[in-house]
RNA sequence: GUGGGUGUGGCGAAGCGGUUAACGCACCGGAUUGUGGCUCCGGCAUACAUGGGUUCAAUCCCCAUCACUCACCCCA
């Protein structure tokens, strides 16, 4: 029906955008301390570089991309993340020419075709960082730092910070076959998911949720096991600079990113209590990103936390966001050369910073009064027939109903009459 | 894609085989001449998702469809 959304989005009303600006506002100004720079790049990329940034054995890739044919016959799909996009700006241009690490944040909608439940919507939004460049462990848990700062900012509690190192691909090769050799006997014995997940993605069958199939893997290798000297040196380093930084965090052998990109370290910020979906956050390392695109290779770290999870969130820990309302003033008018006049001092008004407003429905006085009330305006500026006779306007004090009336020389002649009108109610709005 | 739940006026929410289908909120108007919040009074609206069926009779029972929702898969 055309009167109806898609099935997976959400229209944004004003009783919700003004939380969007704030937590937005907190978004912007955290990154921008830390250093980081707002990109912004086309909702829709080539599906190619999805294809190959994200991966093609992921999930997103195989059932949960927007894809369509554009009228140039090019294969178009809206985007389901935005690292790849971030990289693929990255290259294009050329920003390793930059001083690194090059800092970037974005924010914006995401699209993946999935059915929604709590916490999962078709078109969803994602704030998120990426910093490439550099290989210094410390980067990762700036990253990490970040984040926890910003839940810490907003006043959540109950976040639990998951850690792991999915290695590199030389370290994971090693692990992948260790787990295949160790599995394959028994592979009859596992779930459908996972005797596909066998040759895709082995490491998947740590996160199944099968009792057969955890009884299993419990005494398979797990990748912490077979990280090479160097994958496990940068894991430590991470662990050392998160403790440094006074972030408690979890290490989760079994923790796995459905996301083909990712090297070395591996997170999720989750908390539980917003439902199925309680991955609040989730990123890590992707040394390999860039070269795979087809840039030099370049080191990278980042994350992405879910917009409408936050305020799942904000909801669940039952934090109310102060939200800024109310007006400076409201002209109330009566009869038709009031309403001129009212009109003409509130455009005046605003051009000079007030924010007001008046009526537009032909109201009552009694009515006129309750919105002003309504929008919650300090001072309610009353012209009418009898003020217009007599020179003068009455401005009254909605917070403690002092009025007070102001002479108006000339208040019919437009101009100059105007402007001592329009002084004398600023020094009174702004006393 | 699979499974469960739900679908009554703008929102929330009773009801139940036969009613003028409650009520609350919101909105609009009024309570002596042009002064808001509280209170009181009144008004408001294409309200029983759609299509079939059972029945003398269906908002209520059955079926289908659609929508929403939760969960699985996976992810933010």
């Amino acid at each position: 029906m055309a009167t109806s959304r898609p099935k997976g989005t959400n229209d944004f009303l004003p009783a919700d955008t003004v939380k969007w600006h704030y937590v937005e506002g907190i978004l912007r100004d955290l990154a921008d301390q830390y250093g980081f720079a707002e990109i912004r790049t086309p909702i829709f990329e080539a599906t190619e570089l999805f294809l190959r940034g994200v991966g093609e054995t992921t999930d997103i890739v195989n059932k949960e991309m927007y894809t369509f044919t554009d009228k140039g016959e090019r294969s178009i799909t809206l985007r389901p993340e935005n690292t790849a996009s971030t990289a693929r700006a990255f290259i294009e241009h050329k920003m390793y020419g930059l001083p690194q690490p090059v800092k970037l944040y974005y924010m914006g909608p995401m699209f993946r075709y999935e059915r929604p439940q709590k916490g999962r919507f078709r078109q969803f939004h994602q704030f998120g960082i990426e910093a490439f460049g550099s290989l210094d462990p410390a980067l990762d848990s700036e990253v990490i730092t970040l984040a926890m700062e910003f839940y810490k900012r907003l006043g959540l509690n109950g976040l639990q910070v998951r850690l792991n190192s999915v290695g590199c691909p030389v370290c994971r090769g090693e692990h992948k076959a260790k787990l295949q050799e160790m599995l394959r006997p028994h592979l009859d014995v596992l779930c459908a998911d996972c005797q596909s997940r066998f040759e895709r993605n082995p490491l998947r069958i740590f996160d199944c949720k099968n009792d057969k199939c955890q009884a299993l893997i419990k005494e398979a290798p797990t990748i912490a096991d077979c990280l090479c000297d160097e994958c496990r040196d940068h894991f430590e380093k991470v662990k050392t600079y998160l403790t440094a930084a006074g972030i408690p965090f979890a290490v989760d052998a079994k923790l796995v990113r459905g996301l083909d990109y990712y090297t070395k370290t591996a997170f999720e910020i989750i908390l539980t209590e917003i439902g199925a979906q309680s991955a609040i956050c989730g990123g890590g390392r992707y040394d390999g990103l860039i070269e795979d695109l087809g840039g030099e290779a370049t080191p990278g770290v980042g994350f992405a936390l879910g917009m409408e999870r936050i305020f799942a969130a904000l909801d669940a820990n039952q934090i109310e966001i102060p939200v800024e309302n109310g007006a400076d003033v409201y002209f109330i008018a009566l009869g038709e050369k009031a309403r001129e006049k009212a009109f003409s001092w509130l455009i005046q008004l605003r051009r000079r910073g007030i924010k007001g407003d008046m009526d537009y429905m032909a109201r009552s006085f009694k009515a006129q009064m309750k919105a002003a009330d309504r929008i919650d305006a300090k001072y309610a500026v009353i012209v009418g027939e009898n003020e217009l006779q007599n020179n003068e306007i009455i401005i009254k004090n909605m917070a403690d109903s002092s009025q007070e009336t102001i002479k108006t020389e000339q208040i019919s002649e437009a101009a100059e009459a105007a402007d001592v009108v329009i002084e004398e109610l600023i020094r009174r709005i702004q006393k």
